[in-house]
RNA sequence: GCCCCCAUCGUCUAGAGGCCUAGGACACUGGCUUUUCAUGCCAGCGACAGGGGUUCGAAUCCCCUUGGGGGUGCCA
């Protein structure tokens, strides 16, 4: 059937899978999958500059994650390949030669400088820069000639003296007036096509009936209709994605993360618990100098450094790509529900769906025109009551979130004390959460974290009523041999009672004194995994330290 | 500056001229459940940006204003 749907999401190998890529790549999938058609990925490395090491491989291992599969592309192969842009110069030359020998396009041999300046004398005159096109093209000799001389010779395509309509499925009829395009390059000085250029030779190659991205791409299509007209292409069905939006109202990105940590580091300094050489020390920047200058907001640190602050600040970096959420302890299937939901609304108007769920009713006729705001609350619920409602998937995720968080406390439980933490913490958000709650479980007696709010009012508070209540129970502990959780119930419960003070009264400074805070799991399940022995011992220690 | 896109509760949205005294979800507030934190249950609060038209009738159509977003690269 030549009428085959194909859609594809073609990133660029340049850090994890974005929560934007996420979505765009979803919708790809799910029109694909709807249709019955073939979804493709394409690596567009074309800028050898911003092309990062390893980064492809993350991004696939986030899409595979995602459970986004793909049907063509790396990994998998398929038969318009190769489906990396820097194994398709030739593809691209070729398909320049056509436009140069058809006179649509003319070779360009001005500097950065000389551009530069262009640049700014119009933005000057209050104008949009334009590339004057010369009066006569140079000529292959003068190609040669600029070459041999050491100046940079680009291909620029003689863009059509006409407004060009595009027709969104999302947005309608939107008009490009002729003036706002300029003769623009498409095949850079390195001999590497540009995005505009590579899109349109591959999307023909490929076949790509449909191309479904983001709305920042819109002002660009008239250029690439331009180019597959002249090429003597189709045109395939566009649709403009909206943007999602962070919480503030700008564009999600890494600059969060940067704002994130540069206020923590700014208040943990005012307040002393940071020094200035350890924040050099972990931010990773060259020297002092640099620090200042991101203070001033003038550089970003890197992914690393940013990690090392935030995990010395004990600092939950706000998520932005694909991985973060992973790390953060949420469920790929939730993830995906809820970014399906940023600019689409089903028909049935259901909001929990699995991803087959989804594919089943995709529509791009209920795609939504206005940019979305993330909410980090809903994806929040929506990963609750998933997380909840199956034990089994549950267990899986949790293994998945110690695979990529080397260094919780929770790393080397076994299965059924994970099993055991999933159920006593019913009701938890988030992996992260279970690992907050937990963690006091799992660490050495002098790594536990000391909440003084939780001391003071829980221990000392009334004339150390809490030290006191403890030193009274101790000995019913000590006398306990079955340290199950429903023998301590037995038990616990039986002493306030023979005692007459409130549960809470005895169960709140065990709390505390065996967790250092106010939160934890059930305090039988709590007492019970920790085991009599590191009980009795922890309790003893605060008895003697409070008294 | 110029060009393009957008505009319903705090947020995501339903709504395609009368079905709307505008529905749902999340958040928020109050109550209940509870040994902590959560969860759960119940109830409540809450929007058609403003102004002009068109029409018997407008959240829905048109225009203007305002606001938001995007673009203006040999980045994608």
């Amino acid at each position: 059937m030549s009428d085959q749907v194909r859609t594809r999401f073609a990133p660029s190998p340049t850090g994890y899978l974005h929560i934007g890529g996420a979505r765009t790549a979803l919708f790809n999938y799910l029109l694909a999958r709807r249709l019955g058609g073939t979804f493709i990925i394409r690596v567009e490395d074309t800028d050898q500059t911003r092309n990062i090491a390893g980064a492809e491989d993350k991004l696939l291992d986030d899409m595979r994650w995602l459970g986004l599969d793909w049907d063509e592309g790396p990994r998998v192969g398929g038969d318009f390949g190769p489906y990396h842009q820097s194994q398709r110069l030739q593809r691209y030359q070729a398909a320049a030669r056509q436009l140069l020998d058809a006179g649509r396009a003319y070779y360009a041999f001005d500097t950065r400088e000389e551009l530069d300046e262009l640049r700014t004398a119009a933005e000057k005159a209050g104008g949009s820069f334009y590339y004057p096109r010369p009066d006569r093209f140079p000529s292959e000799a003068d190609a040669e000639r600029a070459r041999a001389e050491g100046r940079p010779v680009v291909l620029r395509f003689l863009y059509p003296d006409e407004d060009i309509t595009v027709r969104d499925e999302i947005l309608g009829d939107v008009t490009v007036p002729r003036s706002e395009v300029d003769d623009f390059v498409i095949l850079k000085a390195d001999g590497f096509p540009t995005y505009h250029f590579a899109v349109v030779v591959d999307d023909e190659d490929m076949r790509i009936t449909h191309v479904l991205r983001g709305q920042e791409h819109l002002i660009n299509t008239p250029k690439h209709i331009a180019l597959q007209r002249a090429l003597g292409y189709r045109t395939p069905a566009f649709a403009h994605l909206p943007v999602i939006l962070a919480a503030g109202g700008s564009k999600m990105s890494k600059r969060e993360k940067d704002k994130t940590v540069r206020d923590a580091v700014r208040d943990a300094v005012a307040a002393g618990t940071l020094d200035e050489a350890r924040v050099l020390e972990l931010s990773g920047v060259a020297d002092a100098e640099q620090l200042k200058r991101w203070r001033k907001k003038k550089i970003q640190l890197d992914a690393d450094g940013l990690e090392r602050l935030a995990a010395a600040l004990q600092l939950d970096l706000p998520e932005i790509d694909i991985h973060d959420f992973r790390r953060s302890g949420y469920l790929p299937e939730v993830i995906l529900n809820y970014i399906a939901l940023l600019g689409w609304s089903p028909a049935d108007g259901r909001e929990r769906m699995t991803l087959a769920e989804m594919a089943g009713q995709f529509d791009l006729s209920r795609v939504g025109k206005t940019n979305a705001r993330f909410d980090r609350d809903k994806l929040l619920s929506f990963n609750t009551d998933t997380v909840n409602a199956d034990p089994e998937r549950a267990l899986a995720g949790l293994k998945d979130y110690l695979a990529v968080n080397p260094a919780s406390p929770l790393q080397g439980v076994d299965e059924a004390t994970l099993r055991t933490l999933l159920e006593i913490n019913a009701g938890y958000r988030t992996y992260r959460d279970i690992e907050h709650k937990c963690a006091a479980l799992f660490v050495e007696d002098e790594a536990l974290a000391w909440d003084d709010k939780a001391v003071e009012k829980v221990l000392r508070k009334g004339d150390k009523a809490g030290v006191t209540q403890l030193a009274a129970v101790r000995p019913a502990l000590a006398d306990l041999a079955d340290w199950s959780p429903e023998g301590l119930e037995t038990a616990l419960k039986q002493y306030a009672e023979q005692n007459g003070v409130g549960f809470g009264k005895v169960a709140q400074p065990l709390r505390v004194a065996l967790t250092g805070s106010m939160i934890s799991p059930p305090i039988f399940h709590t007492l019970s995994l920790l085991g009599k022995e590191t009980c009795l011992r922890r309790v003893d220690a605060v008895v003697a330290r409070e008294t």
